[in-house]
DNA sequence: TGGTTCCACAT
DNA sequence: CAGTTTGGAACCA
């Protein structure tokens, strides 16, 4: 019979020698089922330059020792394949089981004979091979068997293919989050000996309403979603039952991997309550490196740690201070985490359980907030796991060099190309010693300057890459060795392939190509206003990838790694930017800036028309994809000169204001956004940016004048001058003071719990002494007890000194006024 | 300024 | 054929 089913969790099982492949899905109908087929495990072996008789019959014979049962050769096959450019021929070695490839391949490199693909894990070739994109229909032909150790239907399939692309839409996957609160005194979190006191769930029920509850086993008068049992360990036998009832496909949370399911697992473990929500009965498996990160595993669904993927991948673009959950969901949902001292919680738990309710509400909330970042994210995550044709749980734990290698393994199949190998660790620290120059930027005369027209080139690296070949591949090729005509501009000792379009830049061509389609899709289903999520999801996943690729051909871990390529990427990226210029200037066009893909042109009476003519010529002259395109043109703008170097003609790079038509302002490298300015600094900042851009600058000093004014009548609000430092390590470490770490000394003496991550926020007062013996904690401070003077010479001075220096006003000249001292008496 | 150390996130 | 070892900000000399 044929089995139709979406599958989006996989792992292999060795059964009585043989090696399946498990896929775990459901239905449309939203069964759950397993799927299993049979797969040969293999890698490949050199060929070339051996006595290949000789070989058969030793590697034949192999049969390597292990823990398990021994590592053999099962059969071998003669294939062409391309590795970094070139035909050769390889012995394709099927093992008897995934473990003994390692083995094998390590004993074959012994004998001298290059071994490849001996560390692709078994799950990911299979779908490779058998070109399957999870989540998306599958077809097994085959048919159920009885089995009493699966919660779900086995299938045991004869073939499996991918007919269709067709997948759920995000309403029809079944998504549960959870979050767990737990005993933490002095935010202790202890999993040795502390409780859970309370999980929340999250999700849609079946009737299509929401789905909330808070199991916890403190008995108290709480809110209808609670559910109260008795103990820990009921409340774990029954966390596991609503979880199974829900059938989830998707368990989802926030930092999940490092926190709620590791606790659950230890909890669990103490209680010796079996948690064995495992579709074969298994426990939560916990994988924790030597180093760094958790990940956890819950067989049979796909666990959606929401911050992996946010902080690996899509939160790259995102505008946060950290990637906590409060300030992931402000930006993307518009919603924050509810407001609870959850410090207190333990102590009301003890004492006070009639209070408890609000933390019930924070509980499921923060589980509410986690199902709403994987709902909207979903599409996003998605496309990644198409693109990249692994596994989502897999690609969500990615960092981009590994995406790109994912995509790059699959990309390989249709190229018969051999993936070469991991660099070993003698060559990865040779490589971790080099560097390439890097992006070309237009040093600014520091000035205001009018009618600025911004140009850049659209995916400049990508573009490059793909146009001129680059890549290990094409690489001093001997076709093209005896005319080299065309080197890498700077780099006479380089040149790429001329005559053929080779493995990597014609898959990286390809994702510009496809990005370029659907933005065109975009744009027609914006224009029938239909909802673009799904395209914009896509288009995104395309673009960062593509991006990635400079990145990775300069990464040391690089399987496909290519120093010159990535140094001729920004050889040719200079060159583009630097004949652009020259192009411009010699068109009459004054540059007043260039950043690595983008040029700034004055106007100076020219038309919009003619600088648009001069990018249409600039763009007959591009290769391949590449083009010039108008990112904006502005009435105004401001470049600012270099801190302690003459204000006049260095300018700061990567640091200006420009005035956008609508009045609004393209704010880039200022301090505005940091957080150890105040607010007061921040604001003055910008809004003398504002008026000198509009050419108010006597207005913008009086601003200024006014605002030191106030400042001085001690009536500026305290929120408006807190300033914000983060304790970083363990309080009595420090040896020095700075005024953050005093501040903390003192809330810690009131019994306030500070640790490494505490963010101090700060004001500093009148007084004598040492700037650090009058930081004050802002709840201490009166109205107009500040150091009006602290504030002028250190926030505000500093902030707009710049700003006024490139109109040619210094400090004595512009800011004279009473009889103060230190810079403040300028003004 | 550059080199080095420390920390992500959760209660 | 699940294991490797990150990177950016803050601090210090």
């Amino acid at each position: 019979m044929e089995l139709q089913f979406y599958p989006y969790d996989f792992e292999y099982k060795v059964e009585e020698g043989t090696t399946f492949f498990y896929f775990y899905g459901r239905t449309k109908e939203g069964q759950k089922v397993a799927v299993k087929h049979h797969y040969q495990p293999f890698f490949y072996a050199a060929a070339s330059n051996i006595d290949r008789k000789k070989f058969e019959e030793r590697v034949l014979k192999l049969s390597l020792k292990t823990g398990i049962e021994p590592a053999q050769v099962v059969r071998l096959e003669l294939v062409e394949k391309d590795l970094l450019g070139k035909k050769q021929e390889f012995y394709k070695v099927y093992a008897n089981y995934p473990k003994a490839v390692p083995l094998l391949a390590k004993e074959i490199q012994a004998w001298g004979i290059n071994c490849y693909e001996k560390d692709i894990l078994y799950t990911h070739r299979y779908l490779r091979d058998h070109d399957i994109i999870p989540m998306r229909q599958v077809t097994a032909v085959g048919n159920f068997v009885r089995n009493q150790w699966m919660r779900v239907p086995v299938f045991v399939a004869e073939s499996v293919t991918q007919r269709s692309q067709e997948t759920l839409p995000v309403s029809d996957w079944r998504i549960l989050a959870i979050d767990l609160e737990t005993y933490a005194v002095k935010r202790e979190i202890d999993p040795k000996n502390n409780p859970i006191l309370m999980a929340g769930l999250y999700g849609a029920g079946k009737d299509g309403r929401e789905f909330r509850k808070v199991i916890t086993w403190k008995n108290a008068a709480l809110p209808e979603y609670v559910e109260i049992v008795a103990d820990e360990a009921a409340l774990l036998q029954r966390m596991k039952e609503v979880i199974l009832e829900y059938s989830p496909d998707i368990l989802t949370g926030y930092f999940t991997d490092g926190f709620d399911f590791p606790y659950l697992q230890a909890r669990a473990e103490k209680h010796k309550v079996r948690f064995d929500l495992g579709v074969d009965y298994s426990e939560i498996i916990v994988n924790q490196s030597s180093f760094g990160d958790k990940e956890s595993k819950i067989k049979g669904y796909l666990h959606a740690d929401m911050l992996k993927f946010i902080r690996n991948i899509f939160g790259k673009d995102l505008d946060v201070e950290t990637y906590s959950l409060d300030a992931v969901s402000r930006e993307l949902l518009g919603h924050q985490k509810h407001k609870v001292e959850l410090e207190k919680l333990s102590q009301v738990w003890d004492n006070n359980p009639e209070k408890l309710a609000e933390f019930c509400a924070y509980n499921l909330h923060d589980s509410f907030l986690a199902y709403r970042l994987c709902e909207k994210l979903l599409p996003d995550m998605m496309e990644f796991t198409s693109i990249v044709g692994l596994p989502a749980s897999d690609v969500i734990r990615m960092r981009f060099s590994k995406l790109v290698e994912s995509y790059i393994l699959k990309r390989a199949t249709e190229f018969t190309a051999v993936a070469p190998n991991k660099p070993e660790n003698t060559e990865i620290s040779r490589r971790r010693e080099e560097s390439i120059q890097g992006a070309f930027v237009f040093e600014p005369v520091p000035g205001l300057y009018k009618d600025i027209v911004v140009f850049d080139f659209r995916s400049l690296y990508p573009t490059i890459i793909s146009a001129h070949n680059l890549g290990p591949e094409g690489l001093k090729c001997s076709c093209c060795a005896d005319k080299i005509k065309s080197h890498v501009p700077g780099k006479e000792e380089y040149w790429f392939c001329s005559r053929e379009k080779k493995f990597l830049p014609a898959i990286l061509e390809d994702l510009i190509f496809r990005r370029a389609e659907i933005k065109k899709q975009i744009k027609q289903a914006k224009a029938r206003k239909e909802d673009t999520a799904l395209l914009e999801a896509r288009s995104y996943s395309l673009k960062i990838l593509a991006n990635s690729f400079y990145g990775y051909l300069g990464f040391y871990a690089a399987r496909w790694y290519s120093l010159e390529s990535a140094a001729s990427t920004t050889a040719y990226a200079r060159n583009y930017i630097t004949t652009t210029i020259s192009k411009a200037q010699q068109k009459g066009f004054k540059v007043v800036y260039a950043d690595t893909d983008s040029c700034f042109l004055l106007l100076e009476g020219k038309t919009m028309e003619e600088a648009t003519a001069f990018m249409e010529e600039i763009n007959k002259t591009l290769p391949g994809q590449m083009e010039l395109e108008l990112e904006g043109n502005y009435p105004k703008g401001i470049f600012v000169g270099l801190k302690g170097r003459d204000q006049q003609s260095v300018g700061a790079k990567k640091k200006y204001a420009l005035l956008r038509k609508d009045g609004t302002l393209k704010i880039t490298g200022f301090e505005t956004v940091r957080r150890n300015w105040s607010l007061l600094a921040k604001e003055v900042q910008e809004k003398v940016l504002e008026l000198v851009l509009q050419e108010k600058v006597e207005e913008g000093l009086k601003y200024v004048k006014e605002t030191i004014k106030e400042l001085r009548s001690g009536k500026v609000a305290l929120d408006k001058l807190i300033m914000k430092t983060q304790i970083t390590r363990e309080l009595s470490s420090y040896s020095s003071f700075a005024p953050h770490v005093k501040v903390a000394q003192e809330m810690k003496e009131r019994g306030l719990n500070i640790d490494a991550g505490t963010i101090i926020s700060f004001i500093i007062v009148k007084g004598k002494g040492l700037i650090r013996d009058r930081a004050k904690i802002p709840d201490d401070v009166a109205a107009g007890e500040y150091d009006a003077e602290y504030y002028v010479d250190h926030q505000l001075i500093p902030a707009v000194a710049s700003i006024f220096a490139v109109l040619g006003y210094n400090e004595e000249e512009v800011f004279k006024d009473s009889s103060q001292t230190g810079l403040g008496k300028y003004f």
